[in-house]
DNA sequence: CCCCAGGTCAATT
DNA sequence: AATTGACATGGG
């Protein structure tokens, strides 16, 4: 992978291992849009940015050499080697196969507490209500950014909100876990800032402590947002893909987690994501 | 009018 | 410790 800047660009060449659609579709992250066939559109940690596919390159426009270093370059996960990761996991011949239809999946290092609502949000909802909610709630209480977009609000900006104060965003009954949310982040009682440094089963129970973050929801945060890519997030999707391909191991939840970890090793959380992927594609089948 | 959607919580067994 | 229904909202 070679990266240069280029007038207001960032090229990205020889990127065979990050494709925008699969990185933006799998279903980790819920604030970028296709502009045009080969563009997207979207906001991270407060800043706006497009990127385009050309042939076997990947730009992103109207940016600069210092946030590609400060911003872009953690949040892609581009010091990875997904080559090496993806011949690792390939040794299982039916994760294969999943792997083969979203190559270019790369696990993005997002805003801990952008992840941490966005995920509260995804409990028993549909993909596309999840953006709209998101998308509401950056509208009513993020910064404007430009002309289109508006920064995601931080805790601390959401200080002292309400459930009634939440309603046009139409939560429903996940306003409430939004404000303990924020209530636990704002008032320091739970530092996002200090959990990058616990170890993955501390953070997880730190999680936890905040209502509405149960085990699946705290392992997309550690996974999305902190990076452990040990952990092996279950939903419903995964569930019923993990008990067509492999049935005899995969007879209940619990069950299914330590599967994941056990068939798929230390880096099963990207796995994860190729099966997430890959069941979104073709329903599951191999 | 029914069912379901990246689950979680709390009551009940 | 395992099971079960409620929880808001919008779309099919």
């Amino acid at each position: 992978m070679k990266i240069y800047q280029e007038n207001n660009n960032i090229i990205i060449e020889n990127s065979k291992d990050f494709c925008l659609k699969q990185t933006f579709d799998c279903g980790q992250c819920f604030r970028w849009e296709q502009t045009d066939d080969s563009v997207f559109e979207g906001v991270a940690f407060g800043r706006v940015l497009s990127l385009k596919t050309e042939e076997d390159r990947i730009v992103l426009l109207n940016t600069n050499m210092e946030d590609y270093e400060n911003i872009w370059a953690k949040y892609f996960d581009l010091s990875r080697d997904y080559s090496k990761i993806k011949q690792s996991l390939s040794s299982d011949t039916i994760l294969k196969k999943a792997i083969s239809s979203g190559e270019g999946i790369r696990i993005l290092r997002q805003d801990p507490w952008e992840t941490l609502v966005s995920f509260i949000i995804s409990a028993s909802n549909n993909i596309p209500r999840i953006k709209k909610i998101i998308g509401l709630l950056c509208e009513h209480f993020g910064k404007p950014l430009g002309s289109r977009h508006f920064s995601f609000p931080d805790a601390k900006g959401l200080w002292g909100i309400t459930e009634e104060d939440l309603s046009p965003i139409r939560a429903g009954f996940r306003a409430k876990y939004i404000v303990d949310a924020v209530n636990k982040v704002a008032s320091g009682e739970i530092d996002l800032h200090k959990c990058e440094f616990l170890d993955t089963d501390s953070l997880k129970k730190e999680l936890m402590k905040i209502n509405g973050v149960g085990e699946k929801v705290a392992d997309c945060i550690l996974l999305f947002a902190f990076g452990r890519t040990e952990v092996f997030p279950v939903d419903v999707w995964i569930k019923n893909t993990m008990q067509k391909l492999y049935p005899e191991k995969c007879s209940n939840l619990k069950q299914i987690r330590t599967a994941g970890r056990e068939l798929f090793g230390e880096h099963c959380g990207i796995a994860q994501q190729y099966l997430f992927y890959h069941a979104r594609e073709k329903g599951g089948n191999i």
